[in-house]
DNA sequence: GTCTATATTAGGATAGAC
DNA sequence: GTCTATCCTAATATAGAC
């Protein structure tokens, strides 16, 4: 194992830093080359040294999301009650979804990563699965619906001004509750 | 009131309904007027004879949706009970969703559309009286992330496969059914 | 590891013919 | 109302010096 001395912000943790912040608040597309190396203090030709191209730098970005959310499906999928599976996917995206709600937002959400990963199909595949996994084989309409509206509400719900006076043990709680309502779970 | 005759898909609607759709699967900064002029059939230099600028295509695509989302509201705001008033939020909302799918998605969730109504700060005001009419005026955080997850999870829930096997009638149902756990209407 | 300078392409927008 | 041709800018990317 490396040291890993000072743990510096540097060279490209700080970029990717970076460039998260300015993925979520422009969206993908419109953050440009210029409006990372500006933001970071380099030049353009410097995101070149660590990076090929764009979508590298996106994905890399994106990386511990990528990694994150395969590893909630396979932690429910060490229990053997439907309860606990529910409730350790559900607590595992809130805390993906609190914790890098920035990225998350920009996974759940921005077109250019669709179309990056839509190639892939590697999200639809994870999604598919885990769904799977908490509703069974063959789940009712409503609970399907349930568990979509979850999803994609919680990307933004995450962020919304309704977080602002909960502490983060509140803002788990709150969001635990939606979910399982919306399983039928309470 | 002049005539529509045979209301054909000519000029501006034709544009709009190409736009709209390629908006809604690439985003709109992805979307260049070359690629809609493609798809419409004309050239781009055609496209400026109907608009000056893409901001004002982009801002005709959803007008329809723009104008809705208030029409909502204050149909709303006749109701003199809050159940009457949610279920006509709720409603209306979903009605929204489901048939205008690809707007309504682009309206919450492009980040260029963000920044373009950001200026003026519209939506958020619209929202923030839609919220306080169907919660009141100091309402329990539970119930303010409900909405907030409700109206955020809408757009992508309208358009996830769990809809496929329903009608018209049971995705209103099923969506509706979300909304009132979420507010704890049921 | 970061710089200057530049190649190349694409996108938004305009002028003026038909 | 749509076209051809063109302008200008900005974006991705590369070459090569320090």
């Amino acid at each position: 194992m490396s040291a890993v001395p000072s743990r510096r912000r540097t060279g490209r943790d700080q970029l990717l830093a970076v460039a998260l912040r300015l993925f979520a608040r422009d969206g993908i597309q419109a953050t440009s080359l210029q409006d990372i190396a500006d933001e970071a203090g380099v030049t353009k030709a410097g995101l070149y040294y660590h990076y090929k191209t764009k979508d590298e730098i996106v994905l890399d970005v994106l990386r511990p999301l990528l990694d994150a959310l395969p590893a909630v499906t396979r932690r429910a999928e060490a229990h053997r009650t439907r309860t606990a599976r529910v409730d350790e996917v559900l607590g595992g995206l809130i805390e993906i979804a609190l914790y890098e709600h920035s990225g998350f937002a920009v996974l759940m959400q921005d077109p250019y990563l669709t179309r990056l990963l839509g190639q892939q199909e590697s999200m639809r595949q994870w999604w598919d699965g885990t769904s799977t996994l908490i509703l069974g084989p063959d789940p009712d309409p409503q609970t399907r619906i349930g568990l979509a509206m979850f999803i994609n509400g919680l990307a933004g719900a995450g962020r919304d001004p309704a977080m602002t006076p909960l502490d983060d043990r509140s803002r788990r709680q709150a969001l635990l509750e939606c979910g399982r309502r919306l399983l039928r779970c309470d």
